[in-house]
DNA sequence: ACGCTATCGTAC
DNA sequence: GACGTACGATAGCGTT
C-alpha cells in the first residue's frame, strides 16, 4: 500500500460549514459565528481519523489576484464578498492550524486548485496516493488512478477516481477541462459556450473526444450546434485556459515533508475549550485515547471527576462552615423526599466552594438517620441567612420553597445557575444540570433514574449510592458558576443577570410559596352545570349529523362536515382540512352543526383544561393553588406559568370568567390586581421613538381610537365602534408581524383592502418601519436582538434564504424586543414592590403576575396604602419617553377585575 | 402502557 | 405559508 497524500481545500471546506449551519450558527462563548472554525475541525478530524492519512496539507487560495484575473477581469466577478461574521473565522483557522503545525500551502498568484494539482501531481511522482478533498467539480480533471478526489455529497466523503469521473459525469477525467469549457461555470463567470449544457457537452466530447476534436469536426454537428459553436469559438477557448490548472509551482512544494507522524490532536483541546466546542473535545478524547473514563480533561478546571466526601459528624460540618466564610461563594443542593417543593422536606445537602471538591451532609439515606435535623438547620442557618456570603444554587426556586417550608429563611441568593445558562440562550429548552454538563463541560452526571429505581424516593437509597450523586451536584453547580460568571462578562449580559434576574429567584419563590386560595365548591357546582349542557349539545349534535362520533376527534370531524355534510373546506392543515374556530365560524353561515361545535368545544376546553383539573393542584395543606412559575420557559424573557398554568386562566367569554371568580382572596383580605395599559404598545413607541404614536398615547386617549383617526384619516370624533376594532387589530398585528393575507381574513374584509390599511398605518408611523427595518438589519449582522434591559435572544433563521423561514425569523427579531422589554419593566417593578412592601412591614403578599398584570392578596386594612404605593411604583419604575400608565382594581374574587 | 406529534384553544 | 410568547387537553399513532 503506498502512503497517503491528502490536500485539503481550505475555503472550499470553510464556505461549506459556514453555509451549513447558517439557520443555526455555532457561538463560542462571546457569542461570535464560529461554524466555519466548528465545522472545518470537525470534518478535519474525521477525514484523518477514518482515513489516517501519512501526509496532510491544507490548502489555501491567493490573497492577490491570479493569472485569471489578470487574463479575464470578469473572473469570478459575481461572487458576494464573503460576510464579516465568515472572514473574522479565517484567522481563528489559520490559529487552530498553527498550533496543530499543521502544514498550510499557499502561493500568491495562484489558487487553492492549482497549489493541490502540483502537490497532488508531485506527491504521486514520490510514491504517494494523492488525495484532494474540495466541492470543487473543476478538480475532476485532475484525477488518474494514483490522484482521486473526495468529494462531500450527502454528508459523506466519496472517494472519486477515473470510474467514478465517468459514472459522475460522463466524461472522462482527461475531458473535464473541456467538458467544463463548453458549459461553462456560474459561480465562477466562466462563460463556455452559450445554450450548450451538460447534455450536449457530452454527446459531442463521445463523439469527438476533445474541444479541438469537435472545432475540426464541426460541419458534422447539428444546425443549432454549429451556431452556437461557431458564435463562442473565443468563449470556449478563453474558458478553458480559466478552467485548466497551472502546474508550473512544482518547486517549493515538498509532499514527503507534510508528514502527519507528529500529529497531535490534544493540542487542540484548550482552543476548543476557550471557544466552547465541547463536543470536538469529545471527539479529539476518544481519538487520542486520552481521558476514556476519566469525564473531561484532568488539567481544565472546568472538567474531571470531582473529588467527594461525607459529612458524618457536627465538627466535620463546622469545617465545611468554616470553608464557606472563608471562600464566600458556595454552591448547594438539597435533596429531597418529593419533587413537589410545596411537600417536600430535606434528607441531605451538599456543598461544594471550588470546582472538583464537594461534600454531602446526609440526614435520612437508606432507611437510616445520619446528622441530627436541628444540628444541621442551625448551620444552614448560618449560611443562608448570611449576606456576606454568596449562595450558587441551580433551580433555587426549588430549594429555596423546601427550605422555607422547613423553617429556613435564604437572604444571600446570588447565582442561579440555571438561570444565567437560560439568558447566556433564552432559545434552547433544556437548562437541567444533566445536558448542560454534556453539553457544556462535557461531562456525564450521575443519571437520578439510574440511581432511584421506580417506586422508590431519594432517602430510600443507601448513602454509598447516595452521597456520590448528591455531592456531584453541587460540584457541578459550581462549575457551572465559574463558566457563566465569565460568560455573563463577556456577553454583556451581567445588568440583566444580576440586577433583575437573580433578585426576582426568591420573589418567585414567595409567590409561588403564598399561592392562591381556589374556591373548589363553585368551581365543582359549575362543573355539574356544564356536564349536562355539554351532554344537551352532544346529543343534539349526533341527532342533526344522524350518527355518533368523537366530537373531540378533528379527523372524524372532518369526515362529518367536509364529506358527508359537503362543506366547503376553509384551510389546510398538514394533515388534512382545518376545524379551528375561526373555520366554524364562516362555516356557521351553510349549516347549523358548526355553531354547535364551536358551543361545544368551548364549554368542554372550560371543563377539561381548568374545571376537572384545577381542584387536583390544590395543595391538602394549604388549601391553596401554588403554580411554577417558570423563569427559563420562554425566549422573550417573560414568565410562564405550570401545573397549574395561571396566566390562561378564562376572562373574554362570560361562561370563562366564572373560572376567574372562584379565585378568591382569605376573609378580611381582597385581592388587589394592577396592570399596565398597553405596555406592548407603549414599548413600542419608546423604541421606535415615532411621534405620532408617542402624541397618541399622551393625547391620553384610547390608543387604538387615535390609530383609528390617523388611519382613516378623521376626527376621533367619527371613529366608531368599528373602526377602532380594525385599528385595534392592526394594532397588535402589526408588533407580531401580521400579513394583509391573515389581517384581511380576521377582518373579514379584501385583502387589497388589509393592504391598505397596513400601508397607511406605516404611511402614518413612519418611523415603526425603520424601527423594524433596524431591528432585523441587526439581527442579520448579529444573529441577536436585546432587549430594554440587554437581554438577548438568538434569531436562528434570520439569514436563511427560505423565505418563509426567513420571515417568520424577521417576526421573531421585531417582536422580541418588544415583548421581551415589557417583560423586562413588570419584572423591575416587581422587584421594587418587593422591596417596598418588606421595608414598610405590609402583609399584603403578592400572588401572581400575568405579564402585564401583578396580583395581591391584601389585608382590608392596607388596602389603599398598597394602591397608592403600586400605582407609584409602576408608573415610575422606569422613565419612557412616555409615560406607562397603570389600572389597579380590588375585588373578593378575580372575577371582579376588568 | 408510554411517548411523541398534531391540532386546537386559553391567556397576554 | 401567511401573528409574537406561552401551557395543556385530546386524539391517534408508533414503540416498549
Amino acid at each position: 500500500m503506498k502512503p497517503k497524500l491528502f490536500l485539503l481545500d481550505g475555503f472550499s471546506l470553510i464556505f461549506r460549514s459556514y453555509w451549513a449551519f447558517i439557520n443555526n450558527p455555532v457561538r463560542n462563548p462571546e457569542g461570535q459565528n464560529v461554524s466555519a472554525v466548528y465545522g472545518f475541525f470537525s470534518t478535519m478530524i474525521s477525514l484523518i481519523d477514518k482515513h489516517k492519512p501519512e501526509n496532510f496539507a491544507v490548502v489555501l487560495d491567493s490573497p492577490v489576484p491570479t493569472f485569471r484575473h489578470i487574463m479575464y477581469p470578469e473572473y469570478k466577478a459575481n461572487r458576494d464578498k464573503a460576510p464579516d461574521d465568515l472572514h473574522d473565522q479565517v484567522p481563528i483557522i489559520k490559529e487552530f492550524l498553527g498550533v496543530l503545525g499543521m502544514d498550510i500551502l499557499a502561493s500568491d498568484g495562484y489558487e487553492a486548485d492549482d497549489l493541490m494539482a502540483c502537490a497532488a501531481k508531485k506527491g504521486s511522482a514520490e510514491g504517494f496516493n494523492s488525495f484532494i478533498i474540495s466541492a470543487d467539480k473543476d478538480l475532476m480533471q485532475t484525477v488518474t488512478k494514483d490522484i482521486h478526489m473526495l468529494r462531500p455529497e450527502k454528508g459523506e466523503y466519496l472517494d472519486i477516481g477515473p470510474e467514478q469521473v465517468i459514472e459522475k459525469m460522463g466524461v472522462r477525467a482527461d475531458q473535464i477541462v473541456d467538458y467544463l469549457s463548453l458549459i461553462g461555470d456560474a459561480s465562477d463567470n466562466i462563460p463556455g459556450v452559450r445554450g450548450i449544457g451538460p447534455k450536449t457537452a457530452v454527446t459531442l466530447l463521445q463523439k469527438y473526444e476533445t474541444l479541438d476534436g469537435i472545432y475540426e469536426n464541426i460541419e458534422s454537428c447539428t444546425k443549432g450546434q454549429i451556431q452556437k459553436l461557431s458564435d463562442n469559438r473565443g468563449n470556449a477557448y478563453l474558458s478553458k485556459k480559466l478552467i485548466v490548472l497551472n502546474y508550473d509551482k512544482e518547486q517549493g512544494i515538498k509532499p514527503s515533508d507534510y508528514s502527519l507522524k507528529n500529529l497531535d490532536l490534544s493540542l487542540l483541546i484548550p482552543l476548543f475549550q476557550k471557544h466552547g466546542m465541547n463536543r470536538l473535545i469529545g471527539r479529539v478524547q476518544k481519538i487520542t485515547g486520552i481521558d476514556k473514563d476519566n469525564n473531561g480533561d484532568p488539567n481544565g478546571p472546568n472538567s474531571g471527576k470531582g473529588v467527594y466526601s461525607t459529612v458524618f459528624t457536627l465538627s466535620k460540618l463546622d469545617e465545611w462552615v468554616a470553608l464557606i466564610k472563608k471562600n464566600k461563594w458556595f454552591a448547594l443542593d438539597i435533596e429531597t423526599d418529593n419533587i413537589d417543593p410545596m411537600k417536600a422536606s430535606p434528607v441531605g445537602f451538599s456543598l461544594s466552594v471550588s470546582s472538583g471538591r464537594a461534600c454531602y451532609i446526609p440526614l435520612i439515606a437508606g432507611g437510616q438517620t445520619y446528622l441530627d435535623e436541628n444540628e444541621v438547620k442551625m448551620r444552614i442557618i448560618d449560611i443562608t441567612g448570611d449576606n456576606d456570603l454568596k449562595l450558587i444554587g441551580h433551580n433555587f426556586k426549588y430549594d429555596y420553597k423546601v427550605l422555607k417550608k422547613w423553617g429556613v429563611n435564604v437572604t444571600n441568593l446570588a447565582f442561579d445557575t440555571m438561570v444565567a445558562s437560560w439568558i447566556l440562550d433564552t432559545g434552547t429548552n433544556n437548562y437541567g444540570m444533566d445536558s448542560l454538563a454534556d453539553s457544556l463541560l462535557n461531562y456525564s452526571t450521575i443519571k437520578y433514574k439510574d440511581i432511584v429505581p421506580k417506586e422508590s424516593l431519594f432517602p430510600d437509597i443507601d448513602l454509598e449510592i447516595a452521597a456520590p450523586y448528591a455531592a456531584e451536584d453541587a460540584d457541578i453547580t459550581y462549575r457551572f458558576y465559574e463558566l457563566f460568571k465569565k460568560d455573563l462578562k463577556l456577553r454583556k449580559l451581567e445588568g440583566v443577570f444580576y440586577d433583575l434576574e437573580m433578585p426576582l429567584v426568591p420573589i418567585l419563590g414567595d409567590i409561588e410559596f403564598n399561592g392562591i386560595k381556589l374556591d373548589t365548591a363553585s368551581l365543582n357546582k359549575f362543573g355539574l352545570e356544564l356536564k349536562v349542557k355539554l351532554a344537551g349539545l352532544q346529543d343534539k349534535i349526533y341527532i342533526e349529523c344522524g350518527k355518533e362520533f368523537n366530537i373531540n376527534s378533528t379527523k372524524q370531524l372532518q369526515e362529518v362536515l367536509f364529506i358527508e355534510r359537503k362543506l366547503q373546506p376553509v384551510k389546510k392543515t398538514k394533515t388534512g382540512y382545518s376545524t379551528d374556530s375561526s373555520v366554524l365560524e364562516i362555516l356557521s353561515k351553510e349549516d347549523i352543526v358548526p355553531e354547535m361545535i364551536l358551543n361545544y368545544r368551548m364549554l368542554m376546553k372550560l371543563k377539561s383544561t381548568y374545571i376537572d383539573a384545577l381542584p387536583g393542584y390544590v395543595n391538602s395543606e394549604t388549601g391553596r393553588v401554588h403554580t411554577n412559575l417558570n423563569q427559563t420557559g420562554t425566549a422573550t424573557g417573560r414568565l410562564s406559568s405550570r401545573d397549574p398554568n395561571l396566566q390562561n386562566i378564562p376572562i373574554r367569554s362570560e361562561e370563562g370568567r366564572k373560572i376567574r371568580e372562584s379565585f378568591r382572596a382569605e376573609p378580611g383580605c381582597s385581592l388587589l390586581s394592577a396592570d399596565y395599559s398597553q405596555i406592548e404598545l407603549v414599548v413600542l413607541a419608546h423604541l421606535s421613538e415615532d411621534e405620532s404614536l408617542k402624541k397618541a398615547f399622551i393625547s391620553g386617549n384610547d390608543v387604538h381610537s387615535e390609530t383609528g383617526s390617523l388611519i382613516f384619516d378623521k376626527p376621533l370624533s367619527e371613529i366608531t365602534k368599528d373602526d377602532r376594532r380594525i385599528a385595534k387589530t392592526i394594532n397588535f398585528g402589526v408588533m407580531y408581524g401580521m400579513s394583509s393575507f391573515r389581517l384581511g381574513r380576521d377582518l373579514g374584509i379584501p385583502r387589497s383592502k388589509a393592504e391598505e390599511f397596513i400601508s397607511s398605518y406605516f404611511l402614518k408611523y413612519s418611523s415603526i418601519r425603520t424601527f423594524m427595518d433596524r431591528i432585523i438589519e441587526e439581527a442579520e449582522k448579529t444573529g441577536k436582538v436585546r432587549t430594554l434591559m440587554g437581554r438577548e435572544r438568538f434569531i436562528p433563521g434570520i439569514n436563511s434564504r427560505n423565505k418563509t423561514e426567513k420571515s417568520g425569523a424577521e417576526r421573531m427579531a421585531v417582536n422580541t424586543p418588544i415583548q421581551g422589554s415589557a417583560a423586562d419593566i413588570v419584572k423591575l417593578v416587581m422587584i421594587k414592590l418587593i422591596n417596598k412592601i418588606r421595608d414598610l412591614n405590609l402583609k399584603a403578599r403578592m400572588i401572581l403576575q400575568v405579564h402585564d398584570e401583578v396580583i395581591f392578596e391584601v389585608p382590608d386594612s392596607e388596602l389603599d396604602v398598597l394602591k397608592k404605593l403600586v400605582k407609584e411604583e409602576m408608573e415610575n419604575v422606569v422613565s419612557l419617553s412616555i409615560p406607562l400608565r397603570t389600572s389597579i382594581e380590588t375585588g373578593k374574587n378575580w372575577g371582579d377585575f376588568h
